[in-house]
DNA sequence: GAGGAAGACATTTTT
DNA sequence: TGTCTTCCTC
C-alpha cells in the first residue's frame, strides 16, 4: 500500500497495530484525522475487515462527515459501509431498535437544550420552587453532570454526599427535580441528550444479550477526541470493546477543554491503567506551525502538572516571533488587531480568511467586529445562534415532532397556541393536569377535550385535534418534504409569517423554506431509504448547523477558543488576555481548574500556521462598567525568547482609522449581515463586474458582490458622497456609498 | 394579544 | 452595557 509510505514512523506504527488496545496521543498539528482515516483504510484493505464491524466514535458531526469522505477518497464506497458518527448519533440509532426494551417507543423524541430547559422550569413552577433559586441553566447542568456520571435519580436522592452538596448550596430539591424531570421525559417519549448515552450504559447493564449482540457486531472500536469524553461515554466504550479488546483512542490530553461539560481528563491520563497491555503511541512531529509558535506552546503546557509526556516538535521554520501587543482599552484593542490584520494584508499578500480572532468570551467580539467594519474588512462569527435553534425552525419542527409523537410535551406547549386559535395558557395547564391526575395520556385528553374544558376552548383544541389527526395521516402516506409542506400551510404558519413584513419577518419566512428545501434535499436522497417525516425528524435531531456554506467567503473568523479546536489558521490573534479574563476568574478556584484554562490557551496558540499575536488592554467594559486590568499570568509563562512586544504606537495606527470611516462602503448599518452564521451572503454571478454608477437612478436593479440583488429606491447627494438607498431582497435596506460600493447594474 | 416598560442577567457549550 | 425575559397595561 503507498499510503503507508507517506506516513512517519509513529503515523505508520498506529495504522498498522490494529489489533489490542491502542493510545494514539495526538500532539496539536501531528496529523491525526490522517492517521485514523487511514487505520480504518488499513484494516478494510490490508487486513480485510467489514468496514461492518469497524465502529468510529466522534464528537462532532462535522468531524465524523470529514472523516467519512477522506475514507471514501481512500477505499471508495466500502468506506459507507462502517459505522461513523458521534456517540449521540450512534447510540441514538441503536436505541430506535433496542428502546423498548427500557419501555421507550422507537419513535422517541430527542430533546434538545431548550427542551429540557423548558421542561425545568414547568417542573420548578408545578413544584412551587423559587425560579430564581432554581434556574433551570443551573439545575440542568446538575442533572446533566449527575447523567454523565451515571448517577440514576434515585441514586441521587439517596445519597448522603450530594444531598449535603445540594444543601450547602441552598438547593435541596434538584434532586426530586430530577426524578420528575427523568419522569415527565419518559411520558413524553423522549430523551435528552444525555439520556441517550445513559439509557445505552442502562441497556448494556440490564441487557447482556443485546451488549453481546454489538460486542460481536463492532470487532474494531475507535474514539476520537479522547480526552473529551465523559464517564458515560468512557463505559460504553469499555463494554463494546470488552471481548475483541481492539480499542484504538486518540486524543490530546493537552487539548481537554470540555471539563465543564463533563469531560474528564483523567480517562485518558489513566487509560493504561485500565488495559495494561496497552500500546501507545506518540504522535509528535507538527506540520501546522513554526517552530516559535510550536516552543511557545510547548513552553505554555510545560506548566501544567497533569499531563502526559512528550515532546512535540516541527520541521518548520523558525518563523516570526510571537508578537505581543498592549492596548489602553478594548476599543484600541480592536483597532491594534483591526489594523493588524489590514497591515499583513496587504504587505504579504494575505487573505482575510487567512486570519482567526479568538477570544475567551463571545462578548469580546464586539469591539473587534466594530474595528473590523471601520476598516471595511469582512468577517464572520462562529457560533450563536444556529439554524436548528432558531424561533421559526424550532416552531414548524414542533409540529412535525408532535405530529410524529402526540406525548412530546414540549412539542405540544409551543404548537398549541402557535399560531393562536384561542387556547390560552390555562387550557393548556388545565388539559396537562388532566392527563397526569387521571394517568392518561396527553393526547387522549386532547381527543376528548369537551370532557376536560368549556365551550370555546374545548371546540378550539378539538379543531387543533382534527388538524392533527389529518396531519398524521399525511405523515403516513406521503412522503417528508409533501407532509412537512401540507402542514407549514394547513397550520398556518407559513401565512403567519408570510404576513409578517418586517425584515426579521422576511427572514423568518425563508428560513422556513430553507427547512422544507432541506426537508426536499432529503426525500430526493436516494441514500434516504425511510422517506417519511419520522425518518427525516431522526435524521436531524441530531445535527447542529452543518456549516454547510463557511467556505467559499474570503472573511476572517471571529470565535472563542472552543470552537476554534480542530481549527487552523495562518494568522491568528489571541485577544484578552489578562487575568481575570483569561483565565477566567471563574475557573481559579483549582489548579485543576486553572491547568484546564491553560490548556485552552494552548489550543488557541497552536492554531497558529505561521504567526501568532496576542493582545491585552489595561481597561475593558464588562457588564457597563470600565474595569481595570492586569496582564494575564499566561503571558509571563511563556519563554521570552519567542516574544516580541509590539512597539508600534497606536496614534498612527489609528489615523488611518478616521478617514476610513465611510470606506466601509456602507452606511448606518445597524446589524452586519455577516452576523448569522447562516446568513446567506450572495454569491456574485461570475460574469460580475461592477458598473459605472454615474448615471444611477431611481429604480433601477442592482447586484451587489455581497448582499445580491436589489432595487434603488432613491439617490442622494450628488458628487463624492453620492449615496444610493437600495432595498435588496435578502438583506433588507442598505444606504450605500456610490465611490466605494461596487454595483453591477442589471438590465 | 400586542406593545412597552422594567428587571434580570451576563464563561466556555461538540450533542 | 446590551440583550433577553417577564410582566403590566390598554
Amino acid at each position: 500500500m503507498d499510503y503507508l509510505a507517506s506516513l512517519n514512523p509513529p503515523q505508520r506504527e498506529a495504522v498498522e497495530r490494529t489489533e489490542g488496545p491502542v493510545m494514539i496521543i495526538a500532539g496539536a498539528g501531528s496529523g491525526k484525522t490522517r492517521v485514523l482515516t487511514y487505520r480504518i483504510a488499513h484494516l478494510i484493505h490490508a487486513r480485510k475487515v467489514d468496514p461492518f464491524q469497524i465502529l468510529s466514535l466522534t464528537f462532532t458531526n462535522k468531524a465524523a462527515s470529514e472523516m467519512k469522505q477522506r475514507i471514501e477518497k481512500l477505499i471508495g464506497l466500502d468506506a459507507r459501509n462502517t459505522w461513523m458518527g458521534t456517540f449521540h448519533s450512534v447510540f441514538a440509532k441503536i436505541l430506535r431498535v433496542e428502546g423498548q426494551k427500557l419501555g421507550y417507543p422507537s419513535n422517541f423524541t430527542i430533546y434538545d437544550n431548550d427542551d429540557s430547559k423548558s421542561l425545568i422550569r414547568s417542573i420548578v413552577r408545578e413544584m412551587k420552587l423559587d425560579d430564581k433559586v432554581y434556574k433551570a441553566n443551573t439545575v440542568l447542568s446538575r442533572i446533566s453532570g449527575a447523567k454523565n456520571r451515571l448517577i440514576s435519580w434515585e441514586t441521587y436522592l439517596n445519597d448522603p454526599y450530594i444531598t449535603a452538596d445540594d444543601e450547602a448550596a441552598m438547593k435541596p430539591k434538584v434532586g426530586e427535580i430530577y426524578k420528575n424531570y427523568q419522569k415527565r421525559l419518559f411520558r413524553s417519549g423522549a430523551m435528552d441528550f444525555d439520556d441517550l448515552l445513559f439509557n445505552t450504559n442502562v441497556l448494556f447493564r440490564d441487557h447482556p444479550d443485546v451488549l453481546n449482540k454489538y460486542q460481536q457486531r463492532f470487532r474494531y472500536v475507535m474514539v476520537d477526541e479522547f480526552q473529551d469524553t465523559n464517564l458515560s461515554q468512557y463505559l460504553i466504550t469499555k463494554k463494546l470493546a470488552a471481548v475483541h479488546q481492539n480499542i484504538c483512542v486518540v486524543g490530546d490530553d493537552a487539548q481537554s477543554i470540555y471539563a465543564f461539560r463533563g469531560a474528564d481528563i483523567q480517562n485518558i491520563l489513566n487509560y493504561e491503567k485500565d488495559y495494561p497491555d496497552l500500546f501507545i503511541v506518540k504522535l509528535e512531529q507538527n506540520y501546522r506551525s513554526t517552530k516559535n509558535i510550536v516552543e511557545t506552546a510547548n513552553s505554555i503546557i510545560a506548566k501544567n502538572k497533569s499531563q502526559l509526556q512528550k515532546n512535540v516538535w516541527t520541521q518548520n521554520d523558525k518563523g516570526d516571533l510571537i508578537e505581543l501587543m498592549k492596548a489602553s482599552s478594548d476599543n484600541e484593542e480592536g483597532r491594534m488587531v483591526a489594523t493588524t490584520i489590514f497591515e499583513e494584508k496587504n504587505n504579504k499578500k494575505l487573505r482575510n480568511s487567512d486570519f482567526a480572532i479568538l477570544y475567551r468570551t463571545n462578548s469580546q467580539s464586539r469591539s473587534m467586529e466594530e474595528a473590523l467594519r471601520k476598516l471595511g474588512i469582512s468577517y464572520r462569527i462562529v457560533g450563536g445562534l444556529s439554524f436548528y435553534q432558531r424561533r421559526e425552525i424550532k416552531d414548524l419542527m414542533g409540529y412535525f415532532r408532535y405530529v410524529v409523537n402526540q406525548e412530546d410535551e414540549e412539542a405540544f406547549k409551543r404548537v398549541i397556541n402557535y399560531p393562536k386559535r384561542g387556547i390560552g395558557a390555562s387550557s393548556v395547564e388545565k388539559m396537562m393536569v388532566a392527563a397526569y391526575e387521571h394517568d392518561i395520556a396527553l393526547w387522549e385528553v386532547i381527543s376528548n377535550s369537551s370532557s376536560f374544558l368549556s365551550g370555546r376552548a374545548a371546540n378550539a383544541v378539538g379543531d387543533f385535534c382534527t388538524m392533527i389527526r389529518s396531519f398524521k395521516i399525511e405523515a403516513e402516506r406521503k412522503d417528508a418534504f409533501e407532509a412537512a409542506t401540507n402542514i407549514a400551510k394547513q397550520s398556518g404558519l407559513l401565512r403567519e409569517l408570510y404576513e409578517d413584513k418586517t425584515i426579521e419577518g422576511l427572514n423568518r419566512y425563508e428560513n422556513v423554506q430553507e427547512l422544507l428545501n432541506a426537508i426536499k434535499e432529503y426525500v430526493d436522497n436516494p441514500e434516504n431509504e425511510d422517506k417519511s417525516l419520522g425518518a427525516f425528524l431522526q435524521e436531524i435531531a441530531l445535527l447542529t448547523d452543518e456549516d454547510q456554506n463557511k467556505d467559499s467567503q474570503d472573511t476572517v473568523t471571529l470565535m472563542t477558543i472552543h470552537a476554534s479546536k480542530g481549527l487552523e489558521f495562518k494568522y491568528v490573534f489571541v485577544v484578552g488576555m489578562e487575568e481575570d479574563l483569561f483565565p477566567s476568574q471563574m475557573m481559579m478556584q483549582s489548579r485543576e481548574d486553572l491547568e484546564e484554562e491553560r490548556r485552552l490557551f494552548y489550543v488557541a496558540s497552536t492554531r497558529a500556521m505561521e504567526k501568532l499575536y496576542l493582545s491585552y488592554a489595561l481597561t475593558r467594559y464588562r457588564y457597563g462598567r470600565l474595569l481595570n486590568c492586569e496582564p494575564s499570568r499566561f503571558l509571563e509563562e511563556i519563554d521570552p525568547a519567542f516574544v516580541k512586544v509590539n512597539k508600534k504606537i497606536s496614534s498612527a495606527l489609528s489615523s488611518s482609522f478616521r478617514d476610513t470611516e465611510s470606506s466601509q462602503g456602507f452606511v448606518g448599518l445597524k446589524k452586519p449581515a455577516t452576523r448569522n452564521t447562516t446568513a446567506k451572503v450572495h454569491t456574485p454571478s461570475p460574469d460580475f463586474k461592477p458598473s459605472n454608477t454615474h448615471n444611477l437612478t431611481e429604480g433601477m436593479k442592482v447586484e451587489h458582490p455581497k448582499f445580491g440583488f436589489g432595487l434603488v429606491k432613491a439617490i442622494e447627494t450628488e458628487g463624492v458622497n453620492r449615496k444610493a438607498h437600495i432595498h435588496f431582497e435578502h438583506f433588507g435596506d442598505k444606504t450605500l456609498l456610490l465611490s466605494f460600493a461596487k454595483l453591477r447594474i442589471v438590465d
